[in-house]
DNA sequence: GCTACAACCTCTAGCCACTGGAGATTCAAG
DNA sequence: CTTGAATCTCCAGTGGCTAGAGGTTGTAGC
């Protein structure tokens, strides 16, 4: 019996087993075969079909992405744009919550720095919060 | 009958009226009241709780935060080191968000620029998020 | 062949912070 | 008194897993 059995599959790509079962729940990927008793048995393919989904993940892609990118990957003479423009409207997305993550910070940052007092009743982080119209920013 | 219904403290603090129930499972806000027929009834100060409540999760407090600083804001007497706590905790997650999506902008925009060919088969996308070692991260 | 025991199986439920909908009831205006 | 908007409760779903119960299978050593 050549292959690899589930836990193998997931040391090697660093996940873990029931997120691998959750992958095929989905229909990302699937063992090309099960032992007579049920146990999943992967190729050496898979290995590299689930890294690819798992660094996908880590770059912020979503599920329907990933499935979008494995279908390009699967073809290799399909166009390139698509996976472009998927990656490129990642990449948007990702700018504008670094803006939004900066605006918070600043915000966070002036809240803290004015506190200087040692009584609730004049923190400046609970008088921010209760306040909108102390914030510079615009959320 | 004094106070607003839970349509109008949803308007005054910009919600869903099942978020404002919500929050009343969880704990964070009640009515002062019912009617007769059970509807919600709200005082003024309602919607100062709530829009406190509103504002810290755009500043991306989790609900738990949330609960604590209600607590302090409710009782002015406090020491105020908790506040200060709760948000510079919160402030380095921020801090540590931001960091990480730098680097995804990073690995993002290198992907793409490197995408100059039209077949998948020489897509850069593809093959980056193939293989690890093309990082330059250390995601 | 037998015994341990790790690894695997399926199924269910939970996480966070909501959001949406069904179907019934209540309130306020005219 | 009628209409119709607003509200009520209850249940299910989102995304992307994660954890656990309770049972079965595979494998290594004797």
């Amino acid at each position: 019996m050549h292959g690899i059995a589930i836990g193998q599959l997931a040391k090697a790509a660093a996940t873990k087993v029931q997120t691998i079962r959750y992958y095929e729940e989905i229909g990302l990927i699937a063992p090309f075969q099960r032992t007579e008793g049920g146990h999943r048995i992967y190729g050496p393919e898979d290995s590299g079909r689930l890294k690819f989904i798992r660094h996908a993940r880590e770059l912020g892609f979503g599920i329907e992405e990933i499935r979008e990118l494995l279908k390009l990957s699967d073809n290799p003479a399909m166009s390139c744009s698509s996976a472009d423009h998927i990656a490129s409207s990642h990449l948007e997305q990702v700018e504008l919550r670094i803006t939004k993550l900066k605006a918070l910070r600043k915000e966070l940052k002036r809240m803290i720095d004015e506190c200087a007092h040692d009584r609730v009743g004049q923190c400046r982080v609970i008088e921010v919060l209760s306040d909108h119209a102390h914030c510079c920013g615009d959320h």
